[in-house]
Parts: structure tokens; sequence; C-alpha cells
DNA sequence: CTAAACTCTGTACCCCACCCCAGAGTCAAG
DNA sequence: CTTGACTCTGGGGTGGGGTACAGAGTTTAG
């Protein structure tokens, strides 16, 4: 129960402890998102704060950055480049945003032909087929 | 200039009527999106009406359509069986609206986190990494 | 007739964020 | 000490929607 007091594990109790596969840690090494530990034995020990770094990275790709993107934050992880950190959040932002404006274009476009479709008489060809083959973009 | 008054092209001529690569075109014939025309000769002639079919492809994946799906409109396509497109074009509409939630989701926490950043002191830790750190999800 | 432009089949590769497997070595509980 | 659970390296596969290339055959403009 208090097994991790230790300052060390191996790479199966940190992936059970941050929720992730074992895969995942290696994977994010070879990406630098983690440090390789040299380890004394055979099997590395990892910092327990590393925990903290991976769910760290969790939560910024549940906010729709890319890996890329999480380990130029990683880098300005002390806070020291506020400006930095901001510009990329920043950019984040604004994709979202036009991401956000297209699939409202799209969602439109599509429930208006549900709307068509279901009043139109029965002798015509369906509206949502007809409206994709002929619409010009 | 009225080259395109014959019946049939070839697939480059196809390709370019449609303004997709001669690759794509061989790939929507693997995916069953475009018929593979059994040719007389030794190169393979293509309709005119595909450049409908391939500009009704490229329409519905403007408007979010995976191949797969529109490869069941494609079969639908004749209209007869208007519930069926209605639910592919229902269900996409769906997906749709879950996305942009998700999105706006992200998108407020981003912008919410970026005004923290501008205003919180410079002593303190970047709101911004803070933030992302710590929120339990 | 010749040379350029096209087409054929088949295979491999791109991105992204992993997942899965084999085979060998290592560690820990009983 | 044995046995089973773990770890290591290295490689391959996934999905979605294609793109690129090799090597051989075909067609067509001049």
């Amino acid at each position: 129960m208090s097994a991790t007091r230790f300052e060390s594990l191996t790479i199966g109790r940190l992936a059970k402890a941050a929720a992730v596969g074992v895969e995942t840690i290696r994977y994010y090494q070879e990406r630098a998102l983690l440090p390789k530990p040299e380890s004394e034995g055979s099997y590395r020990q990892y910092p327990v704060v590393l925990v903290g770094r991976i769910r760290f990275i969790k939560r910024a790709q549940d906010l729709g950055f890319t890996l890329d993107e999480i380990a130029s934050l990683l880098e300005l992880q002390d806070g020291s480049n506020r400006r930095s950190i901001r510009a990329i959040a920043a950019a984040r932002a604004e994709q979202i945003e036009a991401k956000v404006a297209d699939l409202q274009r799209m969602g439109r476009t599509l429930r208006h032909l549900l709307r068509e479709c279901g009043h139109s008489k029965a002798n015509v060809q369906c509206p949502i087929i007809e409206s994709i083959a002929s619409d010009p973009h």
C-alpha cells in the first residue's frame, strides 16, 4: 500500500502509476519526452516524479497538443519563457477555432439536407445524394 | 478542345477531368468506389460519367464522410432507400456535433489559460504549464 | 519509324501515436 | 532454488487516405 514511498520505479510500476502502457513510456523516451535513465543494474529505474510528467503529457494531449508541441512545452516547463509558451498555446487555440468553424459548416449542411430529405416527395431523387452529387463545392 | 465528346477516357484524362491523381483513381478502384472496367485493348477505358462520381466522392469527403461511408452512400445512390441514407448522414452529423463540443471545451480552456498567463505575476509558475501539470482532468 | 508520353502491376512508403510479438535475460516470492 | 512475472532490444503492424517508384509494355505525335 505504501510501496510508493520508494524513490524509483521499474517501468511497469511507472506505467501503472501513470495509467499508460509500458510501450508508451518507451515511445516517449525515444521521442525525448522522458529521459532515458541509465540504470546501475540491468533494469532501468525511474524517479517517481516522472508520473507527474506523464500526466502532464496526457493532459496536454487532451487539450489537443501534438507530442512535438508538448516536447516544446516541456523544454519551457520552468516557465522562464512565457512568451514562447503563450505562442504555442495561442497557435493551438487558433487551429481549434478554425476546425470548429469548419465542422459547424459541415454540420449545418448535413442537418439541412436531412430536413429536406424528410420533406421532399418520394418520387424525386433523395436530396442528400442529389446535393452531394451536384454541389459545386 | 472538344476531345471530351468521346464516351470513354484513359485513366490520365479521367484523373485530369476530375482533378485528382491517377493513383487516386486506382486506389478508389481497389476500394470499390469506382468500377474496374475490363478493357478490350490493353489500356482501360473509363466512361465519362465517372467524373461525376469522383466529384461526388470528393464532395462527400469535404462533408466529413469516410471512404467507407461513401461506399455505402454510393450503393444507395439510386435513392431507393432513403432511410439508410438518412441514417448514415444523421450519424455523421452527430459525430460532428460531439467533436465540435469537444473542441470548444478545449478552446475555452486554452483561452482561459492564455488570459491568466497574461495577467499573473512574473514570479509565479506560468499558469499554462501549471494548469496542464496539475489539472486532474 | 522513333521517341516521348502514357499505362500496366506490384510494392513500398508517408504521418501519428502508439500496440504487439519473439526471444533472451533478470529479478523476487515462496 | 525454482518458477513465474517482469524487463530488455529489435522489429513489425495498425488505420486513413493516399503518394512514389520500378520495370515493362503500349500508344501516339511528329
